[in-house]
RNA sequence: UGUCCGAUAGUAUAAGGGUAGUACAACGGUUUUUGGUACCGUUUGUCUUGGUUCGAAUCCAGGUCGGACAACCA
């Protein structure tokens, strides 16, 4: 019954120290920092923290980890709650890692009483010039062997704010000539005159993240602390902390980051972007960003699908941006609705038709079970088609239309193309065309056979909406390993906006919520920027093309 | 010049000493009132050299390549 999916290596050790008895309960948790919003690679640390505990039990905890107050924001904290709500997940516990200020000082305080951490007076250029380099060892710093009580006594003044920033800080005593550069002597506490977004004013020092992490894990009893690849080195640290202060034994694990290609993923790069006016924001529907794939119209179930096919390994890895439309798409075709818009008109003039205007029924969606039940679309005989339908000069296998070709109107007619209109410079302004009457879809008795289907909006009917286009944001595939500025590598035609489309009537009142496939031209959705008087949507994905374009 | 991590089709990811499989991509076909969907098919792979073994992607050793590590950031 039940398929036979592997594990990934993550899952492998959660079954393992589950079956074996190491814990009775999973505890994770998704620790971000909220200096800036949540991308789609922390979505791929989001699904596995809160998927390992919906699978095998227990719980995740939300934890933001707010230790340098200078960076964080509590925007930040809301727009990363609301984004993993949205991706779909609830966690058990909402904490901080500035909760445990006053234990993670209890905890510094038990390392000087150990003999195991000291105040270091040096400058930062002074402490970076005796740690040594990755081939080198480090030396001692002139304050490593402080006695406990002047330790005690100076890291209690720090904390009481006696000293400007910089003056002092304190350090673990490891060892200076360890192969790994963490463990020579890192900082744990400095000092930093800064309000926090949480706890005011009420701390001028605050703990370095090594310092906070591990202990705060063990704080609340994490079984399995899951973090990527780039923090392996400080495992050797989290492990002495928590060894040092014997405290519940949290052992973290590391997995490789998501790489998407055509666009970056550091908060950093992002910042930059959204500061220097390149995007519309954090949430611009280019961006990496959770609420930027929301704008854009992209479902949650997109997105975990999408985290789910790429698979959890230690190998860096580059995903191609393909993926994540095939996700979209795969959702997107079962439940959007299928409507016709015209992003790039030309006018279609049915020379036979007599009647003013006729109702045709739509069916909404053939994916759907009950099709997605039918709309009305009037129709006339002047129609709104798109320029690209039209050749002067046919290609092969061409099955559009061209001079004396016949295509059909989608949801209509059969309708052959007589004759066209061009301007002075030679653009092609009207197409005439001639309908016939017995070919109407649904009842056709004509007996004709046409190749193609076009999609229209009666020109009468049409109400238009301002359209937006998006491709990706780079040109490069890898644009932070190309050489220079990532930002000489943004695509200039990652944005296009369409001012005046026309779309059927029944688009009228479309909401936030909708999704609709414009037939033949891709997902869309409405975007917030959208008024009563002028709609605006926000193509999510292209439909697949496998025609092979002329020329 | 150190320590640590990694290496399987174009991209990801399985196979845990016994048939190298799956997905996306690409290409071709069938169906189609969306050049969509669905369905079928094709191409492409174990970094390298040795060793252990009846048998190695898998275990061992050397090499090569890629990544991480010298913030009072996380």
């Amino acid at each position: 019954m039940s398929e036979e999916k592997s594990l990934n290596f993550i899952e492998e050790i959660v079954e393992n120290d589950l079956n074996s008895g190491k814990y009775k309960t999973l505890v994770t948790r998704f620790p971000p920092e909220p200096n800036g919003y949540l991308h789609i690679g922390h979505a791929k640390a989001i699904c596995l923290n809160f998927g390992l505990t919906q699978k095998y039990g227990g719980y995740t905890n939300l934890r933001f980890d707010d230790t340098n107050p200078v960076t964080e924001k509590t925007e930040y904290v809301n727009s990363q709650q609301e984004d993993i709500k949205w991706l779909g997940f609830n966690w058990k516990n909402e904490l901080y890692a500035s909760d445990y200020f006053d234990q993670l000082y209890a905890f510094a305080v038990k390392l000087i009483e150990k003999g195991l951490a000291y105040v270091d007076e040096s400058t930062a250029d002074a402490i970076a010039a005796l740690k040594g380099t990755p081939t080198e060892p480090g030396q001692d710093s002139p304050y490593r062997n402080r006695s406990i009580a002047e330790n005690l006594d100076i890291f209690g003044r720090m904390k009481s704010g006696e000293f400007p920033d910089g003056a002092y800080t304190l350090r673990a005593k490891i060892d200076m000539a360890s192969p790994n550069m963490l463990m020579r002597d890192p900082i744990v506490y400095r000092i930093k005159h800064a309000e926090h977004h949480r706890t005011g004013n009420k701390w001028c020092i605050y703990p370095m993240y090594d310092f906070a992490h591990g202990q705060s894990d063990s704080i609340e009893n994490i079984t399995h602390s899951i973090c990527t690849l780039e923090y392996v080195s400080h495992r050797e640290l989290y492990d002495w902390f928590i060894e040092q202060l014997e405290i519940f034994p949290s052992k973290q694990y590391e997995f490789a980051r998501l790489n998407l290609t055509s666009t970056v993923m550091s908060k950093r790069k992002l910042l930059q972007l959204v500061n220097e006016n390149l995007v519309n924001g954090w949430d611009d529907p280019r961006m990496p960003t959770i609420s930027g794939l929301r704008r854009r119209g992209f479902t949650p179930k997109s997105v975990r699908e999408f985290c789910e096919r790429i698979g959890i390994a230690k190998r860096e890895n580059l995903i191609e941006l393909s993926l994540l439309e095939f996700c979209i798409r795969e959702d997107l075709n079962k439940t959007a609705n299928r409507v016709m818009a015209v992003l790039d008109p030309i006018k279609l003039i049915i020379t036979n038709y007599e009647k003013g205007t006729e109702d045709l029924i739509g069916e909404n969606n053939p994916e759907a079970e009950d099709h997605g039940g039918t709309r009305v679309i009037p129709f006339s005989n002047e129609l709104w088609i798109e320029r690209e339908d039209f050749m002067e000069v046919p290609a092969k296998k061409w099955f559009r239309l061209a001079p004396g070709a016949m295509v059909r109107l989608k949801f209509a007619y059969i309708v052959k193309c007589e004759d066209f209109v061009k301007d002075e410079k030679g653009n092609v302004t009207e197409i005439h065309c001639t309908y016939i009457p017995e070919s109407k879809s649904g009842n056709d008795t004509s007996g004709i056979n046409v190749k193609g289907t076009i999609h229209w909006v009666s020109a009468q009917h049409a109400k238009t909406a301002e359209i937006r286009l998006y491709d990706r944001l780079f040109t490069s595939e890898t644009p932070d390993a190309e050489e220079g500025d990532f930002k000489d590598y943004l695509n200039p035609e990652s944005l296009t906006v369409l001012p005046t489309a026309y779309i059927e009537p029944a688009l009228a009142d479309a909401d936030l919520d909708s999704r609709y496939q414009f037939i033949r031209k891709g997902y869309f959705c409405l975007d917030k920027d959208s008024t009563a008087d002028q709609l605006v949507f926000n193509r999510t994905v292209t439909l697949k093309d496998t025609f092979k374009k002329p020329n």
